[in-house]
DNA sequence: CCTACCGATCGGTAGG
DNA sequence: CCTACCGATCGGTAGG
């Protein structure tokens, strides 16, 4: 991808991200580039490929994320914080494309959207292993694993509707308070 | 509300939380409803309508249940299982209204977009206080409330995206596990 | 990257 | 609830 290419993908985000995608026009986006709205297939096929390209540079930074994480010699604490914190990296690095990327995957259509579908349950399926190992190991509580990992994930994603990349919390001590939260719970040990 | 605006209303959703409202035409809810699209508008000012009133049936619930949680004479541990259990209970019963609430508020414009915020900041507020209330008795670990809070909203919102009314689990045992998690934690006490 | 343009579809209204 | 219709906007193409 050309460097031109990666700027006018990276304001199309920025304007996708505030509207959504299906309320956004391909106008939109050309005025917010200073262009005609036909320039804009020279750089892309048409509308849901910008979506497509999004929604696949993020499935593919989890996808590796996931993949490190599991293949690293940790015990299961160590491999759960880590992989909050690589998939809250992810996020807060790249907010635009997360917030698309969470919200707007839906108007895939055919292909992509299966293919979008599979990835994300890999996904998922990679938490649960790690939940997996700490019930092996005998740290974590006996639990529903897809339960358990469903509810880490959202609570993780969800970062996205509140985060500001200048506020009082940084990507590693939000990581940290979703890691402490979801491991020791919020109540006391008495 | 007429039996057959409702039943109009209870149609329309099941479409729109299909494809989403933005990408969702006038014409797929009156086909779905057989009828001419221009019908739709002798029972809604317009096609925001149909969300605006989703949106605030839901908020209404939400703001009543959360009330309810906070007049009774409960410990936090109790407010919170409540509240938990109530907002699982108007997720599960309305789903459809649920989705569209979640998923598509941010496409309410003007005052309606502004209230519904407000709404939703209450309603978060009321959650933050239940988190204080185990704080001063001492059940909870001193925590950043707006943190736990939101975290507990987000993985309690996400089940609308894998529940289904006849799957294993009820609304009761959902609320009743995700409670487990929040209040106890994944780790085992040692 | 632009000019010029297209057919399709959009939300919505008038009038019955 | 329908017929008939409207202006605006949609995503996208041809050709340079």
């Amino acid at each position: 991808m050309t460097e031109r290419k990666k700027q006018i993908l990276a304001l199309s985000q920025s304007v996708l991200k505030e509207k959504g995608y299906a309320a956004t026009s391909v106008r939109d986006i050309a005025k917010a580039l200073n262009m005609e709205p036909a320039s804009l297939y020279s750089h892309f096929k048409n509308k849901e490929d910008i979506l497509k390209i999004t929604c696949f540079e993020m499935a593919d930074q989890f996808e590796l994320a996931v993949k490190e994480v599991n293949d690293i010699y940790f015990n299961a604490e160590e491999k759960l914080r880590m992989a909050i914190r690589l998939h809250v990296e992810i996020l807060t690095e790249n907010l635009d494309s997360a917030i698309i990327f969470i919200r707007d995957w839906r108007n895939l259509t055919n292909e992509s959207l299966d293919l979008f579908i599979t990835k994300r349950n890999i996904y998922e399926v990679g938490f649960r292993e790690i939940v997996q190992t700490g019930i092996d190991e005998g740290v974590f509580n006996e639990t529903d694993k897809k339960f358990a990992a469903l509810t880490i994930l959202s609570s993780v994603n969800w970062i996205v509707e509140w985060y500001k990349p200048n506020g009082k919390l940084n990507a590693q001590e939000i990581a940290d308070k979703l890691s402490d939260f979801i491991l020791s719970g919020l109540k006391k040990d008495t």
